[in-house]
DNA sequence: CTAAAATGGGCAATCGATTGCATTTTAGTG
DNA sequence: CACTAAAATGCAATCGATTGCCCATTTTAG
């Protein structure tokens, strides 16, 4: 494998002038002339040339690479956000590195330092689950250098983030389940109790309380909210003397799992149980019936945040205020909560 | 924001003595003492030292970056492949860059030269379904940069790739209706043909032949296999005088569309129409009743391509001879094809 | 017709780490 | 104690692009 790799002093060889001359040709500085631009231009063509970004990158101090940090890319819900990112960044000449943590504490932080070390610009990041030291993000903020935190956040780090309000969204489900007719609604929750979770779960408790409904800790089943996960709440929650009629799911595979159970116990959904879920991942549309969900607007928080980091990345010298975006999710209604059609 | 950068010279005039000795201290170099290396490494610490692996990467012409280009992450395949990709690129430290094209061929091609540009060290890639000019690939191989094709593949590329025998798969699929007493077939193929579509299809009818049924060319429906394509083709075959007894669907998404169809016309799965779908998405053992599939065993797919990145890697010089890796997929029957349960 | 301004480029340092080769230091041997 | 091999470290060039500053022509203005 031959690897002509052509420089801007072979160009500049080939022409009889300098690299400097050369390099500000190819960025169309305006000290340069006309005919010394298209001359530059016309043997960068012939020779191949492939400007090495590496050296730029190490001159200028810039990448222009934004790191983001998802646990997973397979989640429809943290792929939307990336490309929401990407539609934003490549506008302004930024790439987009994709890095996946599984939810692994070490792996996050390994990934955090790496990015580091490879110079990124920025990093926009949704941490894992077990994540509980921030540590390793404050590092990012020490550095100088931009992080935009989306969907899962910590307060307690003085950085931007584009959250949607969980609460909201807990409230809107049970609310609608509520006007349903549901009355002894339960609710799935994560064991591990990140912010997200923590609110969706007031959302849905504020609701209950607003419409003169009991709170009952015995209809709150927390898990890790997988598949397997839903089908063990919903299986402990038909174990109680009176089952609830509803199930408000902090996430879309705990109200499959839930929808799963139900079927097979051959309990009507949602005649007899009614099931709302967070996340309105494709596959809940899919699913017989189809499961009602919260979306959480996930191209647009990809947006806001990509947009939050060119912000921070221009306004470099001075002190940026750290933003906090909230969106406001939406009610998507299907099947499995619509009790009353005509209501829609 | 100070961004204090600590590099190895600071290290150095700490200690009295050269970069050099600090850097081969910190890369655990033989003739530096063990003295040497333990202050180095303390000082590094106490500096809170960061690698500047732009620098390095300048110097030693190599990034530790593997490409990888997926149409998008969003499939649980491609995204299992990139784990695939990632389990064993890791062990060597590599970090990997994934990077999606939406299926756009500009979009690709812009990849492509992104990411040479960025000088990574291999480029793994699943090309588009526009994808009908693979200079861009080619240009990968000229620069003598290692590129492996997964899934998608192209044989007039002199390239390593690893596919699955999409073949295979199709006459598995279909032996397998075939075995459960459906007789009339049908098929829901890909309009562009690329090649992963042909061989399923040519799976399809050497299995029809193989068992003494007619291929029919009013069974074989074109679309771009997305939900609403499998919705009209499904649509379409129920026009026919005779409709199919089974659909074997090159796509999940087709699948889904088509069993959506079957149930909104009371049409019983499996009974009345057997279904099997290539891709065992997630989704497809939630629905009702579950889809059988064809897996591609997508992690494999990722860890050799890996395999194959690393080998290619370590044989620089020597003139590599691309290597073809063809995966045997696995068909896994579920509800929507087993019409004897015994038999299972 | 001349000084000042505009135009077009060149020089050389720089970014931070790496590495072949040279040099110094240490240890070992007679 | 001198001498040499081995061990430890220093020197300086290099990777390729960028950029502040300086220099030489031209052009413009007065």
């Amino acid at each position: 494998m031959k690897k002509e790799k052509t420089t801007i002093h072979d160009i500049a060889r080939k022409l009889n002038i300098t690299a400097s001359t050369v390099s500000r040709a190819l960025k169309d500085h305006p000290r340069i002339s006309m005919e010394t631009k298209k001359a530059v231009l016309k043997v960068a063509q012939k020779l191949n040339y492939q400007p090495n970004h590496i050296a730029a990158a190490l001159r200028v101090g810039r990448s222009n690479i934004i790191g983001i940090i998802v646990p997973t890319a397979d989640r429809s819900f943290f792929s939307s956000v990336v490309r929401g990112i990407e539609e934003i960044a490549n506008q302004s000449r930024y790439h987009v590195m994709i890095c996946q943590t599984y939810d692994n504490y070490e792996k996050e932080v390994a990934t955090v330092e790496a990015l580091l070390n490879a110079r990124v610009d920025g990093i926009i990041a949704s941490h894992g689950k077990e994540t509980l030291n921030f540590d390793h993000f404050r590092k990012v903020k020490e550095r100088g250098i931009p992080l935009i935190l989306f969907d899962r956040s910590n307060d307690e780090l003085e950085v931007s983030h584009v959250v949607i309000d969980d609460y909201l969204g807990g409230y809107k489900a049970t609310e609608h389940l509520i006007q349903q007719g549901c009355r002894r609604i339960a609710h799935f929750t994560n064991a591990r109790k990140i912010s997200i979770y923590k609110e969706r779960l007031r959302g849905y408790r504020e609701a209950l309380l607003n419409y003169g409904l009991p709170f009952s800790e015995e209809l709150v089943v927390e898990s890790n909210l997988q598949l397997d996960d839903g089908r063990n709440s919903m299986e402990q929650l038909l174990k109680l003397k009176v089952i609830p009629d509803a199930v408000f799911s902090a996430s879309a595979y705990g109200a499959m799992g839930a929808l799963q159970v139900l079927k097979e116990k051959k309990i009507s959904v949602p005649e007899q149980v009614a099931l709302v879920a967070f996340s309105n991942e494709p596959f809940t549309s899919f699913t017989d019936p189809a499961l009602s969900t919260v979306d959480q607007h996930s191209m647009r928080m990809g947006n806001a945040a990509a947009q939050i980091f060119l912000e921070e990345v221009t306004s470099e010298n001075e002190k940026f205020i750290p933003q906090k975006i909230v969106l406001k999710p939406e009610l998507i209604v299907r099947a499995s909560s619509l009790r009353k059609p005509n209501e829609s």
